[in-house]
RNA sequence: GCGGCGGUGGUGGAACGGUAGACACGAUGCCCUCAAAAGGCAUUGUCCCUAGGGGACGUGUGGGUUCGAAUCCCACUCGCCGCACCA
C-alpha cells in the first residue's frame, strides 16, 4: 500500500476528455427519439456567468452546486438540461475599454474562453451544444425581438422623467441599480436628470408579480425582499379641492379613518402645479427659491429622514372633504413625487413625518384617534375623536371602511392601491450592449424595426467614452438609415439596452439555442420550461430575478410562453469569504483564486470543499487547511479503490455477509440511505459528504474484512461521492466494476441492510441518560422496559424510589419518570 | 422604523421533540522511517472527584410547555442581510 499515489492530475484529464468526445452532457429536446419517453424532465440551471476576467472561487460553488443537483437527477431517472452561457454585454467590458483600450469584444471573448477552460477543468456536466453569450448577434437578435413585441403590446415606452444619472459612468440607471444613492457599478453619487428614457411596464405586472410569489418554491428571505421592493399598500385617494384655482389634487392615504385630523397639505417639489399654485402669491419668490434648491440636491442628501424637515407655505389653500375646513398648503421635500400622487395630506397627530413638520411649522395638531393616554404622534389603534357624530366613538379599523364607502358616495374619493415599484428604466447612453432596434423619422416619428431587419449589429468603434450620449451616436454611418415606413431618412436610437434585458430571457433560449428561425419553438420550451431549480447568488434577489418574471409573463401573456413562472424553485448560495472570514477583495489581499488550487489538489478537491464546509446556503470562509482534509479523504477512497481493483468483478453487495463485511455492507446501506435523503429536496450536501467519509473510514477500520464486501462498500462510496467529485468517483468505481458510474442508477438502500440485530438502548431516570445497554431490535416495551431497569446506571440512581411513569421509544430508549 | 435570517467546543459545522457536539480543521501522543515528506492509529466540550471508574455543568439571557427542549411557545438581548421621509 502507499508506492502509488491518488494524482487528480492524470485521472481528471481523462474523464474530461471521455465526456468531451462522447458528448455525454448532451441532451435531445425530444425524449421520444432518446428512447427516454418515459423520464420525466428536469431543467438544472445556474446564473449564467458574467465574463469579466478569470473565474472565482464564487463560480466554482455555484457550479459545483447545480453539477451536484444535475448528476443526482440524471441517475436518479430523469432528463437533465444542464446549459451554459454568458452575459457578455455590460459596463464593465466597456469601463475596461476606456481604461485600456482592450476592445469589450475582446475583453469579454478572452474571459469567456477562461470560463470555458474553467468549467471543462472543473468537469462541470454541461451540455456545451447549447451554449452561446448574450453579445452574439444570432442571440441578441432575439433580445430586440422581444423588445419589439414588448413596443408593440405598449409595454415598452418612451416617456420624459425625472430618472437617476450616474455622473461617473455617464448613463442613466434602473432604480435598482442606485444603493444609497449610489451607482450600484461605481459607488459614485446619482444626479438626477429629466431626460428622454425607455421604460418596460413593469408596474402593470406589479399585482401578479407579488401575488405569483406564492406558487414558487423560493427561499423566505428572497420572497420578501421582492415583495418589500414591490411595496403593495392598500388605502383611498381622496380629492382635495382648491377652490381659488378650482382644482381637484387627489391623495394617496393609507390611513382615511385619520381624515378629520388632516391640518395641512403638502406637495412635492417636482410637483408640476407648484409654481402655478404660488404665482400672484406673496410666496412666489421663497418656493421659486425652494424648489431649485431641492432639485439641485443629491437623492442621498434628500432621503435623510433623520434631517429636519423643511418646506415653504404656497399662500393658497385646500378643503378637507371630510370637514369642509380650508387647510394651507405646503412645498416640502420629504414629499416624493415618485410614490402616490405627489401630493399628501397631512396628519400630524397621527404620523410622525407630519407631526414634525407641524411642529417645525408651528401648524395645529389635532388628534383624531385614541385618548390622552396615547402621547402624540400616535400611530396605534383606538377610537376615532373630532371626527363629527357620525365617527365619533368608531373604532379606527371600522372607521376606515365607513369614511372610505361615505367618501366613495359623496364622489371624493375612493379605495385604491399604490406601488413603490416603479417601471424598468432599461436605455443606457453606453456602447457596450444591445441596440434597440427603433428609428426616429422626421416624418414618421418612432418607427420599429421590422422584425426581417433583426439583428440591428452593434457597430465597431474607436472611441468608446461617454459623453453624456451614447458612444455610438459618433458612428454616422450606422445611425444615418432609411426609415423602415416612408423610406427617407432616418436616425438609429443610439442608446443601448441594460444587460439586465439580455439575461431576462436566456433561460429560454437555452431550450432552442440553434435555432436560426424563431426564438425558440413552443415545443422545446414546452419540453424544458420552467427551471426546476436555480441556483445564485441573493445579490440577483430584486434586479434580476424580478425583470426574468416580469419578462416571462408578458411573454405568456403574448401566448409566446406557456409558464407564468421562469424558476420554480430558487436556491441562493452563500458567499465563500476570505480566509480572515471577510468578503473578498482585491484590496484586502484575501482573494482566492480557484486555478491554482485546482491544479494542486484537483477540481474533485475544490468542489468537495466549497460544498462540505457548512450549509451551501450560508457564508463560508476559505480554509487551505480545509481543502487539504478534502484531499485527505479523497485520496483514502481511491487507495482503496487502487488496492482493490485486481481485475475488475462485481462490485455488488455480497450475499451473505457476516462479521466484518457485515458490519461493512450495513454501512454502506446506512450511507446510501444518508446521501440520499440529504440530496433529495434538501441540498445538505456537507452531510452527504460526511456520510461518505464515515464509510470511507468504516473501511479503514476494518481491513480484514471480506474483499466482495470491501469492495461493495468501496464501490458504494465511489458511486456516492461522484456528484460532488465526479473524476474521482468515475475512477474508483470503474477500477471496481468495469462500469461508468454515470450511466449507473442511483444505489438503493436494501432495506434489510439498514437494521442491525441489535440496537444501543438508552436508559434514562427523568430524562438524563444513566446508561445504555444493547438490546435486540424489534423487542417488546416490556422487555426493554426490564433491560432498562437492571443496568446499574440506572439501578443506582432508581435508589428505591417509586417509578411513576415509564416512557418506551421502540429501537431507542427508554426512561423511567420517578419521584 | 418595517421585513427576513441567525446565536451550539479552540475553529467550520452535526443533531424527525429522544444519547448534544456526526464529519472535518486544529492540537497532543504514538507507529512507520537513518531522517523527513506522505501515510496509519489513538486522544481531544468545560469543571470536579483518593481517578481501571464516576459525578456536576453545558446549545445568547430569563421564563413556559413536556416524562424528555439546541429543537416548540413567550419576553429580552446581541449579530447579519434587505428596504426605508413610500403618506
Amino acid at each position: 500500500m502507499g508506492e502509488k499515489r491518488y494524482d487528480p492530475r492524470r485521472i481528471e484529464p481523462k474523464w474530461q476528455e471521455i465526456w468531451a468526445h462522447e458528448h455525454t452532457w448532451e441532451v435531445s429536446n425530444d425524449p421520444i427519439g432518446e428512447g427516454g419517453g418515459e423520464l420525466p424532465k428536469s431543467y438544472v440551471l445556474e446564473m449564467l456567468p458574467y465574463p469579466s476576467g478569470e473565474p472565482h472561487i464564487g463560480h466554482l460553488k455555484n457550479y459545483a452546486l447545480g453539477d451536484a443537483i444535475a448528476h443526482f437527477h440524471r441517475r436518479t431517472g430523469h432528463r437533465v438540461l444542464h446549459p451554459m452561457g454568458y452575459d457578455a454585454f455590460g459596463l464593465p467590458a466597456e469601463n475596461n475599454a476606456i481604461k485600456t483600450g482592450v476592445p469589450p469584444r475582446e475583453a469579454a471573448e478572452q474571459s469567456i474562453a477562461a470560463f470555458q477552460r474553467a468549467f471543462r477543468a472543473w468537469g462541470i456536466s454541461i451540455d456545451w451544444s447549447r451554449e452561446f453569450a448574450t453579445h452574439q448577434p444570432s442571440y441578441y437578435r432575439w433580445t430586440q425581438w422581444i423588445f419589439l413585441k414588448l413596443l408593440e403590446r405598449g409595454l415598452a415606452y418612451r416617456q420624459e422623467a425625472a430618472v437617476n444619472w450616474c455622473p461617473n459612468d455617464q448613463t442613466v440607471l434602473a432604480n435598482e441599480q442606485v444603493i444609497d444613492g449610489r451607482c450600484e457599478r461605481c459607488g459614485h453619487l446619482v444626479e438626477i436628470r429629466q431626460l428622454e428614457q425607455w421604460f418596460f411596464r413593469i408596474t402593470d405586472y406589479a399585482d401578479r408579480l407579488l401575488d405569483d410569489l406564492d406558487s414558487i418554491e423560493w427561499p423566505e428571505h428572497v420572497k420578501a425582499m421582492q415583495r418589500n421592493w414591490i411595496g403593495r399598500s392598500e388605502g383611498a385617494e381622496v380629492s382635495f379641492r382648491c377652490e381659488e384655482l378650482g382644482i381637484d389634487y387627489p391623495v394617496f392615504t393609507t390611513r382615511p379613518d385619520t381624515l378629520f385630523g388632516a391640518t395641512f397639505f403638502v406637495m412635492a417639489p417636482e410637483h408640476p402645479d407648484v409654481f402655478k399654485l404660488a404665482a400672484g402669491t406673496e410666496n412666489e419668490q421663497a418656493v421659486h427659491e425652494y424648489v431649485n434648491r431641492s432639485m439641485a440636491e443629491s437623492p442621498e442628501e434628500r432621503g435623510d429622514a433623520e434631517k429636519p424637515k423643511t418646506g415653504v407655505p404656497l399662500g393658497r389653500t385646500v378643503t378637507n372633504p371630510v370637514n369642509g375646513e380650508q387647510i394651507p398648503m405646503y412645498v416640502a421635500d420629504y414629499v416624493l413625487m415618485e410614490y402616490g400622487t405627489g401630493a399628501i395630506m397631512a396628519v400630524p397627530a397621527h404620523d410622525e413625518r407630519d407631526y414634525a413638520f407641524a411642529r417645525a411649522f408651528d401648524l395645529p395638531i389635532r388628534r383624531v384617534i385614541g385618548t390622552e393616554e396615547d402621547e402624540l404622534p400616535y400611530t396605534g389603534d383606538g377610537p376615532l375623536t373630532n371626527s363629527g357624530p357620525e365617527f365619533d366613538g368608531m373604532h379606527n379599523r371600522e372607521a376606515y371602511e365607513a369614511i372610505v364607502d361615505w367618501l366613495d358616495r359623496e364622489g371624493n374619493g375612493h379605495r385604491s392601491v399604490n406601488f413603490r415599484l416603479r417601471d424598468w428604466l432599461l436605455s443606457r447612453q453606453r456602447y457596450w450592449g444591445c441596440p434597440i432596434p427603433v428609428v426616429y423619422c422626421d416624418r414618421c416619428g418612432l418607427v420599429p424595426v421590422p422584425e426581417e431587419d433583426l439583428p440591428i449589429e452593434l457597430p465597431e468603434i474607436e472611441d468608446y467614452q461617454p459623453r453624456g450620449r451614447s458612444p455610438l451616436a459618433a458612428a454616422e454611418a450606422w445611425v444615418a438609415t432609411r426609415c423602415p415606413r416612408c423610406g427617407g431618412d432616418g436616425r438609429r436610437e443610439t442608446d443601448t439596452m441594460d444587460t439586465f434585458v439580455d439575461s431576462s430571457w436566456y433561460f429560454l433560449r437555452y431550450c432552442d439555442a440553434r435555432n436560426d428561425e424563431q426564438a425558440w419553438d413552443r415545443r422545446a420550451l414546452a419540453s424544458w420550461m420552467p427551471a426546476d431549480q436555480y441556483i445564485g447568488g441573493v445579490e440577483h434577489a430584486i434586479l434580476h430575478l424580478m425583470y426574468a418574471r416580469f419578462f416571462v409573463k408578458a411573454l405568456a401573456d403574448m401566448e409566446l410562453v406557456d409558464v407564468q413562472e421562469p424558476f420554480k424553485a430558487l436556491f441562493t448560495q452563500g458567499m465563500i469569504l476570505g480566509s480572515d472570514g471577510s468578503k473578498m477583495s482585491k484590496s484586502a489581499g484575501n482573494v482566492v483564486s480557484p486555478t491554482p488550487i485546482v491544479e494542486r489538489f484537483g477540481a474533485d478537491a475544490a468542489r468537495c470543499y466549497v460544498l462540505f464546509v457548512g450549509p451551501p446556503d450560508q457564508d463560508a470562509a476559505w480554509s487551505d487547511t480545509g481543502v487539504e482534509g478534502v484531499h485527505r479523504f479523497l485520496s483514502r477512497l481511491w487507495r482503496l479503490g487502487d488496492e482493490l481493483a485486481g481485475e475488475p468483478g462485481p462490485a455488488e453487495q455480497p450475499h451473505d455477509p457476516s462479521g466484518d463485511g457485515l458490519t461493512l455492507v450495513r454501512k454502506a446501506n446506512w450511507a446510501i440511505e444518508k446521501v440520499t435523503g440529504d440530496m433529495r429536496g434538501r441540498f445538505a450536501f456537507n452531510t452527504a459528504i460526511a456520510a461518505t467519509m464515515e464509510l470511507v473510514n468504516e473501511l479503514y477500520r476494518h481491513p480484514a474484512a471480506d474483499a466482495a464486501a470491501r469492495r461493495f462498500a468501496t464501490a458504494t462510496a465511489a458511486s456516492l461521492v461522484f456528484p460532488f467529485a465526479p473524476h474521482l468517483g468515475a475512477e474508483v468505481y470503474e477500477l471496481l466494476s468495469g462500469a461508468r458510474v454515470w450511466e449507473e442508477p442511483w444505489p438503493e438502500a436494501d432495506p434489510e441492510m439498514l437494521q442491525a440485530d441489535t440496537f444501543e438502548l438508552v436508559c434514562q431516570v427523568n430524562g438524563r441518560v444513566r446508561d445504555r445497554v444493547s438490546a435486540p431490535t424489534g423487542a417488546a416495551r416490556e422487555e426493554l422496559e426490564r433491560l432498562c431497569r437492571e443496568t446499574r446506571g440506572v439501578r443506582a440512581h432508581l435508589d428505591g424510589q417509586d417509578v411513576v411513569k415509564v416512557i418506551v421509544v421502540p429501537d431507542k430508549l427508554v426512561n423511567l419518570v420517578v419521584r
